[in-house]
DNA sequence: ATTAGGG
DNA sequence: CCCTAAT
């Protein structure tokens, strides 16, 4: 009677400990979020508001986007300047309109520069290591991060410089006719659709966007994309690209900084969202403590909820993936029709002047892979060194003629910025909020590779301190091995993750030279002017997937059947001690998604397979702490225990 | 910081 | 994996 359910745990050997720890169970759940006012201000959101304060309608409503056209009527006569991206290095000139796509980093962070080559990378040496020839990536000049509707919105003629990122690497002149092409087709598509009424639904949404001037472009972004996402029912996807349907992120991360500021991104996205609703009331009860995500008013029907939660998740996106773009494009319709020479003389007060930051430029990185690295390694390389750009807090200066113009309280006028002048010579710039660190605490790193470095003039020489990602494997002998188990999926790791390493010591030793404030030249480009690397970047991304191997799952098998469940902390430290991308919320995930893999049939089951034996181990383990659980719960609630269940 | 549970 | 309430 009481030998039920142990299910072969005796013929392991193993000894179950005498008491299981007192579950936690009775700690509330819920399935609500709760979203939290918050002052957080980023730096592109910043900017934005910059641009978007200063937006406002010009008097030709024939320009205006066919979306945002009725509501422009609502708006008073104002002025625009287009700035439109700029590049203040010395380019190879190229034809106008040429699509030099330049998508970098892994989230999609898109630049298509529309200009010019602004993102040229060039192999341009080859330094033979000991170990390993390092391929020197030299992404030159100008990389145009804008977004990436705004780059389709012109048609590719053709498709020079090269792409890095999320979709691969062209080299110039290797990519393929057909990604072009789909670029191209993106954009009858994407005026298409919001041409119709599908724009109905959110309008309201959009409507209060429009008005405080943030520029609405994610949710542009939103119907563009595709409906393959397990939110579709809103209608809104990820937040990028047009040109891949296939969209999966590749994310990268550290579970820290995400920890540290996921609540922060989302408590500003909120204030955000809260924000873009003056006037309606709908932000009644977001304060309130218990009540939901409620933007529209006590009951806010499922799909708003829905879109409205995905609305803060693509904000967050946006946040993460594609913050150099993010929210530049300040009307709600794709179209991308230029404002360029339309100043008109200074007759009114109540003229705005409307400035339009299309795309922030990065001046240069230079990144260092090894050859025998991944193309999502170089992508995660390439995101970490645009991180490590907006590390840092960024301020936003904004530059006439390329004088820095200080006086914050100048009115626009004053301060020349009208649009009787010459606004063509604006810039922003964006700095780090903390410049303290002087040039001279730069490392240059050795194998900097100067060859490539005397291209790019005035340098700032960044060198991540930190390896952006955990090393998990790098540092098995600085550390003590508490647990054989340890030990062996170290090894284990160290085996099946050798690209994941080579990424890892990539990432740590890749550099970023960035030019210093080249004094900004003409028209409206962003100069993106790292002066520190000190502040952890706002930017929180998914951590990259990482499929548990089986190895892993027996070691997570054998800690829970010594441990149990429920204390996931020690199964951690009993056999992932070392595997720091593996948290305790990991494993108690992962076997979550063992229990559930195991009750389900093998032909339900995806992934990659799991071997019976383990999951059978699994059902007994967890068969067993329940129990032990369940006992426990009821001794301390003074119940008599129960008779054992005993199968038949 | 941990744990539990829903998404 | 993410997110977050409750410890």
């Amino acid at each position: 009677m009481v030998v039920c359910k142990r299910l072969g745990y005796g013929s392991r050997g193993r000894r179950i400990p005498t008491m299981p720890r007192v579950p936690n169970s009775a700690r509330g759940k819920r399935s609500t979020r709760r979203k939290k006012d918050g002052d957080d201000m980023y730096a592109f959101d910043l900017l934005a508001t910059v641009a978007g304060t200063l937006i406002a309608d010009q008097d030709n409503p024939s320009n205006v986007p066919s979306i945002s056209a009725a509501k422009a009527k609502k708006r008073k006569s104002v002025k625009k300047v287009h700035l439109d991206e700029i590049l203040p290095l010395k380019n190879v000139a190229m034809e106008k309109d040429c699509c030099s796509g330049c998508v970098v980093g892994s989230g999609g962070v898109c630049a298509f520069g529309r200009q010019a080559n602004n993102c040229l990378v060039e192999n341009s040496s080859k330094r033979s290591k000991a170990e390993s020839v390092l391929e020197s990536l030299t992404v030159k000049s100008n990389m145009l991060i804008r977004d990436s509707l705004v780059s389709c919105a012109k048609p590719c003629e053709t498709n020079c410089g090269l792409e890095c990122g999320a979709y691969g690497i062209h080299h110039p002149g290797s990519s393929s006719s057909a990604e072009a092409e789909q670029m191209q087709q993106a954009e009858p598509e994407v005026i298409r659709r919001q041409a119709d009424g599908h724009v109905a639904a959110l309008d309201s949404l959009f409507d209060s966007m429009d008005q405080d001037g943030k520029p609405p472009a994610l949710a542009k972004v939103q119907y563009t994309a595709d409906k393959d996402d397990d939110e579709n029912s809103s209608g809104c996807t990820r937040p990028s690209t047009i040109e891949n349907k296939d969209y999966k992120p590749q994310y990268l991360g550290n579970h820290r900084i995400r920890k540290l500021l996921a609540s922060k991104v989302r408590k500003a996205a909120c204030n955000k969202i809260c924000g873009r609703f003056p006037s309606k009331k709908i932000c009644e009860g977001m304060s309130n403590k218990g009540s939901k995500l409620n933007l529209c008013g006590k009951k806010m029907s499922t799909t708003r909820q829905k879109v409205q939660r995905t609305i803060f998740k693509k904000k967050r996106l946006a946040h993460h993936t594609s913050s150099f773009g993010k929210e530049m494009l300040t009307e709600a319709s794709g179209t991308s029709f230029s404002m360029e020479g339309r100043n008109k003389p200074c007759e009114s007060e109540d003229y705005h002047v409307k400035l339009r930051i299309k795309s922030f430029s990065i001046p240069e990185l230079f990144i260092e892979v090894p050859e025998n690295a991944t193309i999502g390694s170089l992508k995660r390389t390439v995101m970490d060194v645009v991180n490590r750009i907006m590390e840092g807090g960024l301020r936003v200066g904004v530059l006439l003629q390329g004088k820095e113009i200080q006086d914050d309280n100048k009115t626009l006028r004053q301060a020349g910025i009208c649009h009787d002048k010459k606004l063509n010579s604006i810039d922003f710039k964006l700095e780090c909020e903390r410049g303290q660190e002087s040039p001279s605490a730069v490392t240059i790193p050795e194998q900097m590779d100067f060859l490539s470095a005397d291209i790019v003039e005035p340098l700032a020489r960044m060198k991540c301190e930190e390896p952006f990602f955990e090393t998990e494997v790098g540092n098995d002998s600085q550390q003590p091995i508490p647990a054989h188990r340890s030990r062996s999926l170290s090894d284990l790791y160290s085996v099946h993750c050798p690209v994941e390493m080579a990424s890892q010591d990539t990432s740590a030793n890749s550099q970023a030279i960035v030019p210093i404030a080249p004094a900004p030249s003409d028209v409206g480009a962003l100069a993106i002017v790292p002066l520190c690397k000190s502040k952890r970047s706002e930017i929180v991304q998914r951590r990259i997937r990482r499929p548990f191997s089986v190895g892993e799952v027996e070691a997570l098998v054998e800690a829970v059947e010594q441990l149990g469940t429920g204390r996931w902390r020690a199964v951690k430290m009993l056999a992932f001690d070392n595997i720091e991308h593996r948290t305790y919320v990991d494993l108690k995930d992962k076997w979550k998604t063992l229990v559930h893999t195991a009750s389900i049939s093998p032909q339900q089951r995806r992934g990659a397979p799991v071997p019976q034996e383990l999951l059978d181990r699994v059902l007994s383990a967890q068969a067993y702490w329940s129990q032990q659980h369940a006992k426990l719960q009821d001794k301390l609630h003074g119940k008599a225990p129960l008779p054992e269940i005993c199968p038949p």
